[in-house]
Order: structure tokens, then sequence, then C-alpha cells
DNA sequence: CACATGATCGCCT
DNA sequence: GGCGATCATGTGG
């Protein structure tokens, strides 16, 4: 693919270590703007070579189907690329945009509905930059997450997995979502959730 | 600080 | 053929 798999060094982290827990197959069968408020100080981690990279998820988006212009399963389109947004809810559906960036969302509810949550911007554990995953394409570049990764079980023994919340807890804050301009109402929708109190949100 | 622009390519019209 | 669920860099105020 375009994108690098290999994870920043810095990101390395125990998962057991850190008392996380997996997130069970039912937390992602919950309604999509749920799941969107709920994966906000939730974590995200990923297998690269028998060792584990994560961090702290900080801001999240909620996509919600045929009836948000902004989702690519817009008006019911079912294409090769979209597929995984129709999987159900616990796989990951990964896109790239602007030809080089990719973008990593968690899909919801039942199979046969498409909807799903965008992943904007985690917070490292460890000592690195504040802002190094502060952004979709960010956060995939530092994880390593490429379109490859599209279609995955999150749920499992697979490579990359969810974790409840852990750590402080999220003073949530709420906004419309980033750069859909051309989504008309839906452009205005309160959908992208963020911990205000951290430094790793991409704004 | 607020824009403005280029990079780069898969997907949809 | 146009454009995008982005990012880094550059300009000017």
């Amino acid at each position: 693919m375009i994108a690098k798999n290999r994870p920043d060094a810095r990101l390395a982290l125990d998962p057991g270590a850190l008392g996380l827990s997996e997130l069970p197959r039912r937390f992602y069968r919950r309604e999509t703007e749920e799941v969107a408020r709920r994966l906000v100080g939730a974590w995200i981690a990923r297998r690269w070579r028998g060792r584990w990279y994560g961090a702290r998820i900080v801001e999240t988006e909620a996509y919600l189907g045929p009836s948000d212009r902004a989702a690519h399963s817009w008006g019911g389109r079912r294409t090769a690329r979209v597929e995984p947004m129709y999987a159900e809810g616990g796989h990951l559906y990964v896109f790239l945009v602007y030809g080089m960036h990719c973008c990593a969302n968690v899909v919801t509810r039942a199979e046969g509905v498409p909807e799903a949550v965008l992943l904007r911007a985690a917070e490292a554990a460890g000592d690195v930059p504040a802002k190094l995953l502060a952004g979709p394409g960010k956060l995939c570049a530092g994880l390593g997450i490429t379109t490859g990764d599209s279609g995955r079980d999150l749920v499992g023994d697979g490579p990359i997995r969810l974790f409840g919340r852990r750590g402080r807890a999220p003073v949530l804050g709420v906004s419309p979502r980033i750069g859909i301009d051309y989504a008309g109402a839906a452009k205005s929708w309160p959908l992208r959730f963020y911990d205000s109190n951290s430094p790793a949100v991409s704004r």
C-alpha cells in the first residue's frame, strides 16, 4: 500500500500492565453517537512483530450512514471500499484521503447498518510531541494502520484491538465535524467528541 | 495568528 | 475528469 505499517517505536506499551480490558462485541452494537462518546478516553493498540503499540483516544466523530451526507455510506452507497462499514459492529474501516493519508473508523451497530466512528486523535502514554497523533492521518501513521487493515475484526485475537476507558476521566467537548463542508445540513450536526483537557486534540 | 497552497491517487460521475 | 472525513509548509498582517 501507500503508507507504511510500522508503528512509531515511542508508542510501545503493554496492555496488560496498564490494566486495559478489551471492549466486547456488544459495546459496538450501541447507537453510533453513544459509541463515539464512549471511545473518548478508550485505548487503541496494535501488535507488530510481537510487540504492542498504542495510545489513548481523545477525539472521535460519528458518521450516521445513508441519511448522513458526510458518510461514505450516504444514500446507501455500497462499493468495495465502503463494504466494511456494512459489517457487524466491532470491525475496522480504513480509507485513503487526498491520495496520501489513511483514516481509521470503528464500525458500529448490526451487520448491514453502515455506521461508524472516525478516530481523529490520540494521546501517547510516553514522552512524545503532544500533537504526534493529533489528526486522523497522523493517528494512522503513528500506529502504522493502513488500508490493508480495512475490514479487520477488532474483537478477538487480531493485531488491532480497542480497550475501555482508563486513566483520567475525559471532560467531553462537542462540536460539528471537521472537513465536511460539502455535506449540506449534516455539516452542522454536533457529532464530534473530544477530551477538552487533552493537548492532543486536532484543534 | 489567519489563510493559502501543493502533494498525490482511488473513487465516483 | 473532479475532488476529498488531511497535513506540512509558506506567506502576509
